[in-house]
DNA sequence: CTATTGACGACAT
DNA sequence: CATGTCGCCAATA
C-alpha cells in the first residue's frame, strides 16, 4: 500500500510516479525529475512535492539530489539519508554523492 | 488576487 | 572552493 491517500495535487502525484522510476543504487536530482514532469524549470517546487511525500522508501525520495551532487534534504534528516543511501550502495562523502556522474540515473 | 515559503539551480563575488 | 543573490514554480495562507 502506497499510501496514495488523497490530499495531494496532480503535480504532487505525477512527481512521486516519476520518481519511482530511479533504480535503486542510483540517484537523481530535482531538475532532472523537474524536467521529466514537464516542467525544467519547476526543481524547487518539485522539492516540495516529494517533502510531503507518504515517505517510505517505497517512493524513493531518498535518491533525489542537488544537481550539483551534494546531497539535498530530507524529511527524516539527512542522517537517514545518508543510511537509506548507504544501504543501497550510494556514498555519502562531506554531504557529496561519492561517483555521483557514474550513478547518476537522468529521466531525460 | 497577492504574499510568503521552500528537500532547487545557475551565476557572480 | 565558499558565500551570496536572484530567478523559478507550485502550494498555502
Amino acid at each position: 500500500m502506497i499510501g496514495y491517500n488523497i490530499k495531494m495535487t496532480d503535480f504532487e502525484l505525477l512527481v512521486l510516479r516519476k520518481l519511482r522510476l530511479v533504480p535503486k543504487g542510483k540517484v537523481t536530482s530535482y531538475k532532472s525529475l523537474a524536467r521529466a514532469v514537464g516542467v525544467p524549470a519547476a526543481a524547487r517546487a518539485v522539492g516540495n512535492a516529494v517533502n510531503k511525500n507518504p515517505d517510505a522508501p517505497v517512493v524513493p525520495c531518498h535518491r533525489v539530489v542537488y544537481s550539483d551532487g551534494r546531497l539535498g534534504g530530507y524529511a527524516h534528516g539527512s542522517v537517514m539519508k545518508i543510511e537509506l543511501l548507504a544501504s543501497e550502495g550510494v556514498m555519502v562523502k562531506n554531504g557529496k554523492i561519492v561517483d555521483f556522474d557514474k550513478i547518476f540515473f537522468d529521466f531525460k
